[in-house]
DNA sequence: GAGTGGTCTAGACCACTGA
DNA sequence: CAGTGGTCTAGACCACTCG
């Protein structure tokens, strides 16, 4: 083994429609094609790209299972939005339990799962953010992080307690009135206002007791037990630009997950 | 719109690929091929098929998406097995806290979150299910089911309390010595000992309190908060063959999930 | 009917594995 | 080296959308 495979474990081949992907990635980060819009057809891009439609559409089809672009048969493929509805619960796994049994309900329409969530904003302030934000935003020296605090009510309960930063540099202007003002998910506010947009996120879950401050809020007692759910969200890039810490109310609601 | 529309809302069309990937799928569930092992080459199956080795490719393209096939450049195309290593935390998703905070564990070896856990199975007998189960399962009648509990621990602390249920007639001779004597992640016996494969699962998940029998099995108190997973697991044609309720001390664990 | 994505083919060549 | 999966091409045709 000499130098020259030491350095490079990582093997360095890639595939043209990789290339082809990286080139699309770039141009949507870069504000190309906006959300909502459709790009270029297969056909366009691989004139200007130089490759056969085919390669083209594999590039797409990565893209598109990553939940960047969406293909519309017939019609072309456009940006994701986060301000779409059929978008709008991917990153909301908290579901109200059905009145049957776990099972059973197969046959029930899947279509939308929850009805619309009323939403309270507590805070929205500039701070410094305490250590463990910091680190997993990636924010050095004394740089600002605006904290977010909110409720979500269904059915005129409240359920879940979100707590959230966000670094400063990306969301000036960001204030309690914009995000009382607009309508439809947090993430749809992010993209259209500030260029943000959410492309994956982790989470971390956990069961623990409610203090007395949250009981109040939720309108739950103070020991009840409650989903901490910790998120850490990226942008393009693998870059962190959120980390959120929520409470849930379990009694009436559910985090679902399937395991392929 | 006549007769035919409105039986007909369900588009039958179904692309070559498809009815290939049904026909392989079929293949695996009669146990043509089994699990681990290789299945013919792409271009073999073109052949078998009358279709060109695109279409086949295409097929176990789908079919390797949903874990039911593993490629391999340069050797083949093999049954997916649940008791290979690399398949082995597809279906428990509880992690160890790292020291570390939540991120900046990014470049530390993500290769194996566990190390292996110690099990002790509490039961195993037949009896008849509760309805809940019985619904969730499909069982009819006075049909039986198989219930075991067992526990999970890690560095020599209890941190899973597992409640499972399946089908008796599906699991003819499983006993409480086979499971303590098998090496190995539970549905790696279902697989190789009684034909069963568990190809995908839903999982909720809540907050509970311990109450104190529960409290006693995970060393733990009563009203602790601990996370409630409850999943059902489909094997081939979306048949339920688990029911399953887990309780996980996280206290020093955590139930990880990525939103894409 | 024109334009889009979706399927299918046939053939060439590349990257990887193991004997 | 032969055999496997992985990439790429060029072209034909199909399914879907919309004016």
């Amino acid at each position: 083994m000499d130098l020259a495979d030491t350095l490079a474990d990582t093997p360095q081949f890639s595939p043209l429609y990789r290339q082809i992907a990286d080139m699309l990635t770039r141009s949507l980060q870069a504000g190309e094609w906006q959300p909502g819009q459709p790009i270029p057809s297969e056909q366009e891009l691989a004139v200007r790209y130089k490759v056969s439609q085919g390669t083209v559409r594999k590039a797409i089809d990565a893209l598109a299972s990553s939940n960047l672009l969406v293909r519309r048969q017939g019609k072309g493929t456009y940006v994701a939005s986060h301000t779409e509805a059929t978008t709008q619960f991917r990153f909301l796994r908290l579901t109200p339990d059905s009145p049957e049994p776990l099972s059973a309900r197969k046959l029930a329409a899947p279509a939308t799962p929850h009805e619309p969530l009323a939403r309270r904003f507590l805070d929205c302030r500039r701070q410094r953010p305490p250590a463990e934000v910091a680190v997993a935003l990636g924010l050095r020296g004394g740089a600002l992080a605006v904290q977010v605090r909110r409720l979500l009510y269904f059915r005129e309960r409240p359920v879940v307690l979100d707590d959230l930063w966000l670094p400063a540099a990306l969301f000036k202007g960001l204030t309690w009135e914009r995000l009382a003002a607009y309508r439809g998910p947090m993430y749809g506010l992010f993209e259209a206002e500030f260029g943000v947009r959410m492309i994956r996120a982790e989470e971390q879950i956990r069961a623990v007791a409610a203090d007395a401050a949250v009981a109040t809020l939720l309108e739950s007692v103070s020991g009840a037990p409650l989903l901490e759910v910790s998120r850490i969200a990226y942008t393009f890039g693998d870059r962190a630009v959120e980390f959120r810490r929520g409470l849930y109310d379990t009694r009436h609601h559910h985090y679902r997950n399937t395991l392929g």
